[in-house]
DNA sequence: AGTATTACTATACTTTTGTATAGTGGGTTA
DNA sequence: TAACCCACTATACAAAAGTATAGTAATACT
């Protein structure tokens, strides 16, 4: 992911400041892809095990889960937490960035629901 | 504003509304990819040819941009305009939702910005 | 002892997405 | 009339993303 040299190239082409640019780019690491989203979205309404969240999130396959949260977590987004009672349980929390995301999430259903407004209105 | 938290707090075991997933659906549709972003950022600064756009988004490749520009016509998102001139001049606008897309992108910047000072903060 | 639960990992595969490279067709300019 | 813009399209290919299916290791339950 991230090529470094691209974005800067992107950014003097863009006339915006490269700060932006780079903060958009974390953005969109945090959503892209087909799972990362409904696993915050999971996440935000406290589904905190890796079970709870093969379960709430619709179809995910363990592989994909795995290899997601991990990415979060890299990413400050989540964290992973084992609490050493026996069994061991293993949650993972959003950071307080992770949760913050909703306002990204509220931003996007606004933009779509006002969207789905507008092309009916003009009947596209 | 703040859909989506009110739900949380209202009930952390309800699933979202079809409407607000179809909503977010929509949205993820418009950035989904290397390219709807950049585009539609392109096309903000007002950029709105063709030629522009494969100037001002870096390295994207013709079939890509045409590819791309298409989806965002079906989607709503812009509309492309022929002037019969000649020669004939085309011209890709944002449609009123194109516009509002700033919100999201504005909301994702902020985001961006803010995980950073946390992420440097709490130093992981 | 045998089955179940939790939290994953491994391997192979398919699908989707993006790239490279070339070419088309209408018009314009020198 | 040759070369040059504009706005693409076509074909083939590579890389990334996601899926299917099975298996592991630790613990608990009966």
């Amino acid at each position: 992911m991230g090529d470094f040299k691209e974005l800067i190239e992107m950014d003097k082409q863009a006339q915006c400041p490269r700060q932006y640019v780079l903060a958009l780019t974390d953005t969109l690491n945090v959503i892209s892809g087909k799972w990362k989203l409904p696993i915050v979205a999971a996440l935000l309404r406290g589904k905190n095990r890796f079970k709870d969240l093969q379960e709430n999130v619709e179809k995910i396959t363990p592989r994909m889960l795995s290899k997601e949260l991990k990415e979060l977590e890299i990413n400050g987004v989540l964290e992973r937490k084992v609490y050493d009672q026996t069994p061991v349980l293993i949650e993972y929390q959003l950071t307080a960035s992770g949760k913050n995301f909703a306002n990204v999430i509220d931003a996007m259903i606004e933009w779509g629901l006002e969207h789905r407004r507008e092309v009916m209105e003009t009947g596209s």
